[in-house]
RNA sequence: GUCCUUGUAGUUCAAUGGAUAGAACAGACCCCUCCUAAGGGUCAGAUAUAGGUUCGAUUCCUAUCAAGGACACCA
């Protein structure tokens, strides 16, 4: 079963007039046939619309036009709906009154940072493993994007009612640690290394580890040995460089998820699994094939396996043939170590880059395999890659971009734009900036479906208008803006009058955000979110050209201030489920 | 070769099996005496190919083509 199955099963309610809509509909075609309540598309259409009609034209044989019309005839109509209309090919359209939407509206400011968060019967734990960086070797771009969609989908599965722990795997320990040492050695530390900045230490560290990389063939015995001497903590020169290097890279990644917004509950070190990794692969290696033991792993080539032929998967080195536990053991160990942990989670949802999948296949069925406990709860989910104008950037090539220079980039981006078009002194403009070139990148990164690639320009960078994140920022700032000026106590919705289309379609869109969000964290897609927010923002711009808000007559301003009011909570609410931040002024 | 993912305007992305396939960027125009023009508006432009399932397919199935990824001692 996929995890979306597993969240979907849930019940909560997450639109109301659907769900009421639909029981209507259900008791006159007695189950016959599966249909649904949807939105139209064309917004002129309806509130709500049914293809119960069309479904059931084919069991009963009659134009569906008829059956529509007869159904609505039949339906017993809720209060709430202002109007039922029956058009070609069969379709049922429902409009609802106003009043409804007006209500709504007055849940969000009543509600404010809680309007659109959901809450489950029971309090269940969930375990987002992501970032997942190594030390020893550049933060890329990858792990950007790892940590920003972590991040994200923590905290959309906070608003589902979940409580989540986040986490963060990194990898301390294993063969690249041990060429970046030697790699270091081999250059020597400058005399005054320790006064660098951290980034700058961290450049030369994954130099090192390019220059290691690129040496290997000729100094792989020197490396190997450094590589054992670290995995059985032999106390030498090298490893003691080992930890020295283990340090600073922690604190420079540290210092990066701070910047991103991220604080782990709970960190796992590679290096701490190591010892269980090898304990599991022993106690499951049948050493004798013959005599009939259901042990998973075997012999072959002087490695343990694990052949994964018989579940179509392909076959998997547990041990290497050295005597070390692989990664797909480590992971395993961490699959324990988690549930050991938190004897009482109900799922664990492991965030890694495309390239893993069929990996995390192996983990996953093996886990399974070996022990019932994670049938079912034990999952696995990908992105993909952050590409640089089209291709791929590799961490062994030397012309690679690092994950701290897109932060730097977008950073720099932003405050040039800012200096150009306003003149803020230099504390305001260096936090707007900060927040503004993080909305720019985290936009980017989320608003794709996680199946598909993200394309980022170098030259261009990230867009700062149209679809983008400083877009909604903006539309939010101008919301603030009016409030402020308003000096409004309290808002008052009359009405009787009537509203025009441009309230209307921002009204409508506002009372769209708990299902979306609800969408969003279920399917574990942000960019379904990023999406809702934008079309949110682009109603309040049009709105804003269209209606004045503090100049509007009395009658008018109520409905106007709280559209305002209520579009800068939910583009707040929703941001913050992107773990974007927002500004009052920009 | 086997398996997985993805093919939609010039480009980057949307569209729980539904109504006229939506946006943004780039291009051509228009709008600041009015709440921040990082904005609003107008025009032009797309479902890889061939079958199938369905009342209805961008969406599901099959094949082909194209791109990317994984596939034994690196993580």
């Amino acid at each position: 079963m996929q995890i979306q199955e597993i969240l979907k099963k849930e019940k909560v309610s997450v639109d109301p007039i659907k769900e009421l809509l639909y029981q209507e509909v259900a008791k006159i075609i007695e189950n016959k046939v599966d249909f649904v309540i949807e939105h139209p598309t064309e917004e002129s259409h309806g509130d709500y619309a049914t293809n119960v009609a069309m479904a059931l034209a084919g069991v009963l044989k009659e134009s569906p036009l008829k059956i529509a019309q007869d159904i609505a005839k039949k339906i017993n109509l809720p209060d709430l709906v202002e109007k039922i209309d029956v058009v070609a090919p069969g379709f049922i359209n429902f409009k609802i009154k106003t009043d409804y939407y007006v209500s709504e509206l007055e849940n969000i400011l009543e509600q404010k940072e809680d309007y659109g968060k959901f809450e489950l019967a029971e309090k269940k734990k969930i375990m987002i493993e992501f970032g997942q960086p190594n030390t020893h070797k550049a933060f890329t771009v990858g792990h950007i994007k790892g940590t920003i969609s972590g991040l994200s989908v923590c905290r959309l599965f906070e608003n589902l009612g979940y409580e989540v722990i986040k986490t963060n795997y990194y990898g301390d320990i294993g063969m690249h640690t041990a060429k970046t040492t030697w790699g270091v050695q081999q250059k020597g530390l400058p005399e005054d290394f320790e006064s660098w900045d951290k980034h700058k230490k961290m450049e030369f560290i994954a130099e090192a580890y390019v220059y290691a990389t690129q040496a290997f063939d000729e100094n792989e015995e020197a490396i190997r040995k450094i590589n054992i001497d670290i995995y059985q903590e032999n106390k030498t020169e090298e490893t003691e460089l080992y930890e020295k290097i283990k340090k600073m890279s922690l604190e420079h990644q540290e210092g990066i998820f701070a910047d991103l917004g991220v604080v782990y509950d709970k960190q796992y070190p590679e290096s701490q699994v190591y010892e269980n990794a090898k304990k599991i692969v022993e106690e499951n290696f049948n050493s004798n094939p013959t005599n009939g033991q259901e042990k998973i792993f075997v012999e072959s080539q002087g490695a343990i396996i694990y052949d994964g032929e018989e579940d179509g998967l392909v076959t998997w080195v547990m041990k290497t043939s050295e005597g070390n536990p692989t990664y797909l053991a480590k992971d395993l160990a961490l699959g324990y170590q988690k549930f050991e942990d938190y004897s009482d989670l109900f799922l664990n949802l492991t965030l890694t880059c495309v390239e893993q999948d069929d990996y995390f296949k192996a983990v996953i069925k093996i886990l399974e395999t070996l022990d019932e406990k994670f049938v079912g709860k034990y999952f696995h989910t990908s992105f993909g890659w952050l590409l640089m104008d089209g291709k791929k950037t590799s961490s062994r090539s030397g012309k690679n971009i690092k994950g701290t220079d897109i932060l730097e980039e977008s950073l720099k981006v932003a405050k040039t734009k800012i200096a150009e078009l306003k003149d803020y002194d230099v504390e305001k403009r260096e936090e707007i900036s900060r927040v503004v070139a993080l909305a720019g990148l985290k936009f980017l990164i989320l608003s794709h479906d996680f199946n598909k690639d993200v394309n980022y320009d170098p030259e261009k960078f990230v867009d700062f208008e149209g679809y983008s994140g400083p877009y909604i920022l903006y539309a939010y700032v101008r919301a603030q803006a009016i409030l402020r000026k308003s000096n409004h106590l309290g808002v008052e919705h009359p009405s009787d009058l009537e509203m025009s289309e441009w309230e209307l379609s921002l009204l409508k869109w506002l009372a769209r955000y708990p299902q979306k969000t609800y969408q969003s964290g279920v399917e574990i897609a942000p960019y379904t979110m990023c999406n809702y927010l934008y079309e949110l923002a682009q109603r309040f711009n049009t709105f804003y050209a269209n209606c004045p808000v503090i100049n509007a007559t009395e009658e008018e301003k109520g409905i106007r201030l709280a559209l305002a009011e209520g579009t800068a909570q939910v583009l707040k609410n929703g941001l913050a489920l992107l773990g974007i931040e927002t500004v009052e002024e920009m």
